[in-house]
DNA sequence: GATGAGCGG
């Protein structure tokens, strides 16, 4: 909540306010007041001298431990005999921002316990299972990653939730990202396949030496038609080669020119074996 | 001979 009030500075008020020689204006003030926190900073309207009051609701903030123990720090160099708080004359004063938290602190702790519990009970299989949905599959963004496949089931409290004007849902407590709420479009598609790698136009290229690499590999692919992706598995280790790749192409036909005219073929004194790639198969 | 990495929890 922000509300600004700007009041006209009448002469004999000003008087008051200004210790400062010359046309100076008094110097910006910030008071916390119940809940509130209140700005005043006086201003020059043209030739009207104007304050300027802004009252921001506070909500909660994040304290950080260092920033907390700076606070304590006695004020040195040139601001040694400023007041405690912030000199809004040396200090520049950014739009703060405030967090609103839409989890309690108890409900989180609550939830850890449910966690723990859960993790007890399922013992050593407890394997993966989506925190959204319950599923058996890593979160990983779920709305019911792959719906049925999934396994899970909305929990109750998920349901009916919503709201699409990028406010939080008024009858739950728990954040529904944009994309999740009611209304939303789903961009995910319920086929597996659709947000998985496609190789319908990827060649496997095998029988490559320890010390082949990318640029070779793609200056052998490059005739062929333009490529989307290519990989040459390494060693994580020693970053050798393994022995094969990967040529995504763009277009399938290049891919099976392609694989007609270098399956076989000889490469630094090795016969390639190329084929397609066969899909990684993925357990659900 | 080998079917790509890594992020979780």
């Amino acid at each position: 909540m922000k509300m600004t009030a700007v009041e006209e500075l009448k002469s004999s008020r000003w008087a008051d306010e200004v210790e400062l020689e010359g046309g100076a204006l008094p110097l910006p003030t910030e008071v916390i007041e119940n809940g509130y926190k209140i700005l005043t900073e006086y201003k020059f309207d043209g030739e009207k001298k104007v304050k300027v009051v802004r009252m921001h609701k506070i909500e909660k903030r994040i304290f950080s431990k260092s920033i907390a123990v700076r606070k304590t720090w006695k004020k040195f160099g040139e601001s040694s005999n400023d007041k405690p708080g912030p000199n809004p004359a040396t200090t520049i004063i950014a739009e703060d921002v405030y967090m609103q938290y839409i989890t309690s602190k108890e409900e989180d702790n609550k939830q850890e316990d449910d966690g723990l519990d859960k993790l007890k009970s399922l013992g050593e299989k407890a394997a993966v299972k989506c925190r959204t949905c319950s599923g058996e599959h890593w979160t990983t963004h779920c709305p019911w990653r792959d719906t049925a496949l999934a396994g899970g089931k909305v929990p109750d409290d998920k349901k009916g939730i919503s709201g699409t004007n990028g406010e939080p849902s008024k009858t739950g407590n728990k954040y529904i990202p944009p994309s999740l709420r009611e209304g939303a479009v789903r961009i995910r598609s319920d086929n597996p396949n659709m947000n998985r790698r496609d190789d319908a136009s990827a060649l496997r290229i095998a029988n490559l030496g320890e010390d082949t690499t990318e640029q070779e590999i793609e200056d052998l692919v490059k005739p062929f038609g333009p490529v989307q992706k290519l990989f040459l598995a390494r060693d994580k280790i020693t970053g050798a080669c393994k022995g094969f790749g990967y040529i995504h192409f763009k277009f399938k036909g290049d891919a099976a020119k392609a694989m007609q005219k270098l399956h076989g073929y000889g490469h630094n004194h090795l016969i390639l074996n190329v084929d397609w790639s066969k899909p990684q198969q993925h357990n659900n």
